[in-house]
DNA sequence: AGTGCGATTGACT
DNA sequence: GTCAATCGCACTA
Protein backbone atom coordinates (compact mmCIF):
# COMPACT_ATOMS: atom_id res chain seq x y z
CA UNK A 1 0.00 0.00 0.00
CA UNK A 2 1.47 3.68 -1.08
CA UNK A 3 0.15 6.91 -0.92
CA UNK A 4 0.71 9.71 -3.46
CA UNK A 5 3.97 9.88 -3.47
CA UNK A 6 4.72 6.61 -3.06
CA UNK A 7 5.68 6.19 -0.04
CA UNK A 8 4.53 3.04 2.02
CA UNK A 9 1.44 4.18 4.55
CA UNK A 10 2.61 4.30 7.93
CA UNK A 11 0.70 1.75 9.14
CA UNK A 12 2.59 -0.96 7.16
CA UNK A 13 5.88 0.18 9.13
CA UNK A 14 6.82 -2.80 12.02
CA UNK A 15 9.36 -2.84 14.45
CA UNK A 16 12.93 -3.96 13.28
CA UNK A 17 14.09 -7.35 14.94
CA UNK A 18 17.11 -7.58 16.55
CA UNK A 19 18.18 -10.06 14.49
CA UNK A 20 17.44 -8.15 11.40
CA UNK A 21 20.29 -5.45 12.24
CA UNK A 22 23.37 -6.57 10.74
CA UNK A 23 26.42 -7.63 13.81
CA UNK A 24 29.28 -4.52 13.55
CA UNK A 25 29.01 -0.76 14.07
CA UNK A 26 29.89 0.35 10.51
CA UNK A 27 27.64 -2.31 9.02
CA UNK A 28 24.95 -1.19 11.02
CA UNK A 29 25.38 2.48 10.87
CA UNK A 30 25.15 2.02 6.83
CA UNK A 31 22.33 -0.20 7.57
CA UNK A 32 20.11 1.86 9.13
CA UNK A 33 19.75 4.78 6.27
CA UNK A 34 16.44 4.58 4.89
CA UNK A 35 15.08 2.64 8.23
CA UNK A 36 12.46 4.65 9.96
CA UNK A 37 12.29 6.04 13.56
CA UNK A 38 9.40 5.71 15.52
CA UNK A 39 8.30 7.89 18.50
CA UNK A 40 5.36 7.37 20.68
CA UNK A 41 4.54 10.80 22.19
CA UNK A 42 1.74 11.51 24.39
CA UNK A 43 0.49 13.97 21.48
CA UNK A 44 0.76 11.25 18.83
CA UNK A 45 2.90 8.95 16.62
CA UNK A 46 6.33 10.83 15.67
CA UNK A 47 8.04 9.20 12.36
CA UNK A 48 10.58 10.14 10.45
CA UNK A 49 13.39 8.66 7.81
CA UNK A 50 16.75 8.00 9.05
CA UNK A 51 19.18 10.12 6.31
CA UNK A 52 22.24 10.26 8.30
CA UNK A 53 24.57 8.29 10.60
CA UNK A 54 27.87 8.30 12.02
CA UNK A 55 29.40 4.81 13.19
CA UNK A 56 31.76 5.14 16.18
CA UNK A 57 32.87 1.34 16.68
CA UNK A 58 34.87 -0.31 19.28
CA UNK A 59 38.60 1.10 19.51
CA UNK A 60 37.53 4.31 18.19
CA UNK A 61 39.62 7.17 20.03
CA UNK A 62 36.31 9.18 19.50
CA UNK A 63 33.83 6.93 20.44
CA UNK A 64 32.68 7.41 24.54
CA UNK A 65 33.15 3.96 24.82
CA UNK A 66 36.72 4.26 24.17
CA UNK A 67 37.93 4.31 27.69
CA UNK A 68 36.22 1.66 28.65
CA UNK A 69 32.60 1.27 30.88
CA UNK A 70 31.43 4.17 33.30
CA UNK A 71 28.39 5.10 34.25
CA UNK A 72 27.55 7.64 31.69
CA UNK A 73 28.46 5.11 29.04
CA UNK A 74 27.17 2.07 30.20
CA UNK A 75 24.36 1.60 27.01
CA UNK A 76 26.84 1.42 24.74
CA UNK A 77 27.69 -1.51 26.08
CA UNK A 78 24.66 -3.42 25.96
CA UNK A 79 23.20 -6.11 23.15
CA UNK A 80 22.73 -3.91 19.76
CA UNK A 81 19.62 -2.14 19.39
CA UNK A 82 19.33 -0.58 22.45
CA UNK A 83 19.37 3.46 22.78
CA UNK A 84 22.59 5.61 24.42
CA UNK A 85 21.53 9.05 25.04
CA UNK A 86 23.79 11.74 25.88
CA UNK A 87 23.92 15.94 26.98
CA UNK A 88 26.59 17.91 23.93
CA UNK A 89 27.81 20.94 25.06
CA UNK A 90 25.61 21.04 27.67
CA UNK A 91 22.37 22.10 26.00
CA UNK A 92 21.97 19.48 23.19
CA UNK A 93 20.66 15.52 23.59
CA UNK A 94 22.42 13.00 21.09
CA UNK A 95 20.36 9.42 20.20
CA UNK A 96 22.85 6.34 19.45
CA UNK A 97 21.89 3.31 19.14
CA UNK A 98 24.42 0.59 20.40
CA UNK A 99 25.57 -1.33 18.17
CA UNK A 100 27.80 -4.41 19.03
CA UNK A 101 26.92 -7.76 21.09
CA UNK A 102 27.10 -7.14 24.78
CA UNK A 103 30.06 -6.34 26.40
CA UNK A 104 31.86 -4.55 23.99
CA UNK A 105 31.11 -1.03 23.30
CA UNK A 106 29.91 0.50 20.38
CA UNK A 107 27.31 3.02 19.12
CA UNK A 108 25.86 4.81 16.21
CA UNK A 109 24.91 8.44 16.20
CA UNK A 110 21.46 8.92 14.20
CA UNK A 111 22.06 12.76 12.87
CA UNK A 112 19.02 13.46 10.63
CA UNK A 113 15.85 12.38 10.03
CA UNK A 114 12.99 12.93 7.00
CA UNK A 115 10.13 13.79 8.73
CA UNK A 116 7.71 11.85 8.05
CA UNK A 117 4.50 11.71 10.65
CA UNK A 118 3.19 14.06 13.62
CA UNK A 119 5.19 16.61 11.66
CA UNK A 120 2.54 19.21 13.68
CA UNK A 121 4.18 18.13 16.62
CA UNK A 122 8.13 18.22 15.94
CA UNK A 123 7.02 21.63 14.89
CA UNK A 124 6.05 22.56 18.41
CA UNK A 125 8.60 20.40 19.97
CA UNK A 126 11.34 22.52 17.90
CA UNK A 127 9.80 25.88 17.76
CA UNK A 128 10.08 25.74 14.29
CA UNK A 129 8.19 25.49 10.95
CA UNK A 130 10.68 24.80 8.56
CA UNK A 131 10.65 21.25 7.89
CA UNK A 132 13.90 20.63 6.78
CA UNK A 133 15.58 22.14 9.79
CA UNK A 134 13.00 19.73 11.99
CA UNK A 135 15.40 16.99 12.31
CA UNK A 136 18.47 18.46 10.41
CA UNK A 137 21.42 17.48 13.16
CA UNK A 138 21.69 15.08 16.11
CA UNK A 139 20.52 18.01 18.57
CA UNK A 140 17.79 18.55 16.82
CA UNK A 141 16.74 15.48 15.75
CA UNK A 142 16.51 14.52 19.64
CA UNK A 143 14.52 17.39 19.91
CA UNK A 144 12.30 16.81 17.58
CA UNK A 145 11.12 13.36 19.27
CA UNK A 146 11.22 14.91 22.45
CA UNK A 147 13.77 12.73 23.76
CA UNK A 148 16.09 13.05 27.01
CA UNK A 149 18.34 11.70 28.86
CA UNK A 150 15.66 9.17 30.33
CA UNK A 151 15.46 7.54 27.03
CA UNK A 152 18.73 5.99 27.88
CA UNK A 153 19.21 2.09 27.59
CA UNK A 154 15.88 1.73 26.08
CA UNK A 155 15.55 -1.29 23.78
CA UNK A 156 14.36 -0.15 20.14
CA UNK A 157 13.63 -3.51 18.69
CA UNK A 158 10.62 -3.54 21.74
CA UNK A 159 7.54 -1.78 22.16
CA UNK A 160 7.92 1.16 23.94
CA UNK A 161 8.10 4.87 23.60
CA UNK A 162 10.97 4.84 20.79
CA UNK A 163 11.66 1.98 18.34
CA UNK A 164 13.25 1.08 15.11
CA UNK A 165 10.74 0.37 12.03
CA UNK A 166 10.97 -0.83 8.71
CA UNK A 167 12.02 1.43 5.94
CA UNK A 168 9.97 3.89 3.97
CA UNK A 169 10.13 3.29 0.43
CA UNK A 170 13.71 2.43 -1.55
CA UNK A 171 16.72 4.26 -0.35
CA UNK A 172 19.17 6.42 -2.89
CA UNK A 173 22.51 5.98 -2.97
CA UNK A 174 24.61 6.01 0.36
CA UNK A 175 27.30 8.69 0.40
CA UNK A 176 30.41 8.43 2.70
CA UNK A 177 32.21 11.63 4.39
CA UNK A 178 34.20 12.23 7.51
CA UNK A 179 32.40 12.52 10.47
CA UNK A 180 31.48 15.97 11.86
CA UNK A 181 32.40 17.79 14.65
CA UNK A 182 34.83 15.56 16.03
CA UNK A 183 39.03 15.84 16.75
CA UNK A 184 40.28 12.40 17.20
CA UNK A 185 40.33 9.70 14.37
CA UNK A 186 38.82 12.93 11.98
CA UNK A 187 40.05 11.36 8.74
CA UNK A 188 37.99 7.50 9.10
CA UNK A 189 35.04 7.98 6.73
CA UNK A 190 31.99 7.03 9.21
CA UNK A 191 30.05 8.94 8.28
CA UNK A 192 27.01 7.16 5.73
CA UNK A 193 24.22 9.66 4.36
CA UNK A 194 21.28 9.55 1.68
CA UNK A 195 22.69 10.94 -1.17
CA UNK A 196 20.62 13.98 -2.53
CA UNK A 197 18.40 14.22 0.59
CA UNK A 198 17.60 17.75 1.78
CA UNK A 199 17.37 16.73 4.72
CA UNK A 200 21.29 15.58 5.76
CA UNK A 201 23.49 17.92 7.63
CA UNK A 202 26.52 18.92 7.11
CA UNK A 203 28.11 21.14 4.39
CA UNK A 204 27.98 20.36 0.45
CA UNK A 205 31.41 19.11 0.58
CA UNK A 206 30.64 16.22 2.78
CA UNK A 207 27.73 15.53 0.98
CA UNK A 208 28.83 15.26 -2.85
C1' DA B 1 35.78 19.05 45.60
C1' DG B 2 37.45 21.45 41.73
C1' DT B 3 38.49 21.55 36.82
C1' DG B 4 38.09 20.98 31.90
C1' DC B 5 35.83 19.54 27.96
C1' DG B 6 32.83 18.24 24.33
C1' DA B 7 29.54 13.28 18.59
C1' DT B 8 25.97 21.34 18.54
C1' DT B 9 23.20 25.04 17.46
C1' DG B 10 21.42 29.66 16.52
C1' DA B 11 22.41 34.38 16.54
C1' DC B 12 25.18 37.58 14.69
C1' DT B 13 29.20 40.21 11.77
C1' DG C 1 32.54 33.33 8.42
C1' DT C 2 32.75 33.78 14.20
C1' DC C 3 31.23 32.83 18.86
C1' DA C 4 28.99 31.87 23.26
C1' DA C 5 25.64 29.15 25.82
C1' DT C 6 25.48 25.38 29.47
C1' DC C 7 25.39 20.43 31.58
C1' DG C 8 26.92 15.82 32.99
C1' DC C 9 30.60 13.62 34.13
C1' DA C 10 35.47 11.84 33.84
C1' DC C 11 39.61 13.02 35.61
C1' DT C 12 42.92 14.71 39.10
C1' DA C 13 43.99 15.32 43.90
Amino acid sequence: MTDERGLPSLSTIRRLERAALPAGTVALARYLIGKTLVREHPKGRLCGRIVETEAYPPGDAAGHAFRGRTPRNRSLFLERGHAYVHIAYGIYTLLNVSSERSGLGGGVLLRALEPLDGVDVMECLRGTTRRRDLARGPGRLAAALGIDLSFDGLDLCAAGPLWLGTPARTVREIGVSVRIGITREAERPLRFYERGSSFVSGSRQLNP
